[in-house]
DNA sequence: GTATAAGTTCAAGTGAACTTGAAGTCAAGT
DNA sequence: ACTTGACTTCAAGTTCACTTGAACTTATAC
């Protein structure tokens, strides 16, 4: 009854290459018993964190953070109704938070369209020299800083007065 | 009254490191005079360039994309209004399709919060076995296929019709 | 009973987007 | 004059999310 599938059947229905589950496997992002071969076998409902996986991932998370968020279900037997839908819940607000975010950006620019300045708050026509030398560094506040690439480098942090 | 800008001007208005703002050079997304001392010179629009180019990365858009939107800007003049008001159009019809896909995402989540699947369309109450096997390959329809992870491999391809 | 497909591990490679380091030049302050 | 900071180039390193390859074992098909 308890019928465990193969990486390459894990794979196939998962719309994933093989490499990528033995990865995530790895990464601790999905499970597996292992036959006497020493073949995997998982159980069925490592497709249903996989999808949440490939969902998550397109929202912008992290495989990291999607560890984290699968770290609330159990590893060795399959998860809830309750416990998959506490998961859901926690992932629709980021998803609305998203969608925020990109409505906030959209909006903005339609305000300033006529510009066609990306400033958003100061546009253009009241500010026309350099927009972004009076508000100080950058166009940074554009981006809510919440999360985008964040280089670890210390050169940013430089200043020298001298501007 | 052209009062051009160094890297680390560039660098501390756009609130970026130095060595992006050299790399996005060396990319082609803003162009640089030189000094006769061999040191860069921005014009100070390269800000805006910036600023879009930051957006557009939260966006999804990798540099290579941004720099096709890029191109349809002058080079060698600070673009006009209309110029960056035909980019700002393209880059809303952007965000719009980005916010619809997931705002899609989210609806379908909701529908199903009750069982907390991710399935969408056929939730695993109505399916409740192995609800991927019944559509084929995974839960990629979960993800419109438009963009996401799109691994370069081989190995998904192959078929056993073992399954 | 052998070919072939699918599985195993481990190390190394890939591409995107930068950063870091080395070695040296240019500019400003005292 | 000398130090300090900003700048130059170029090569190499870093992180993420995987893929690829080598060397080998297990399972399936004929």
């Amino acid at each position: 009854m308890e019928q465990l599938l193969s990486v390459g059947e894990v794979a196939e229905r998962a719309g994933l290459a093989a490499s990528a589950v033995r990865f995530y496997e790895a990464q601790g992002l999905i499970a597996a018993r292992r036959a006497e071969s020493g073949h995997r076998r998982f159980r069925r409902d490592v497709l249903r964190r996989l999808a949440f996986v490939r969902v998550a991932q397109r929202v912008g998370l992290s495989l990291e953070e999607i560890a984290e968020a699968l770290s609330g279900l159990p590893e060795d037997r399959a998860p809830t109704k309750a416990e998959w839908a506490r998961l859901s819940r926690g992932w629709r607000a980021r998803l609305d938070e998203r969608i925020a975010l990109l409505e906030g950006l959209r909006d903005g620019l339609s305000s300033c369209i006529g510009c066609g300045c990306l400033s958003l708050r100061t546009c253009a026509l009241s500010n026309p020299g350099d927009w972004a030398a009076t508000l100080g560094p950058g166009p940074r506040y554009l981006l809510g800083d919440a999360s985008g690439p964040a280089p670890a480098g210390t050169e940013r942090k430089k200043r020298t007065g001298r501007g």
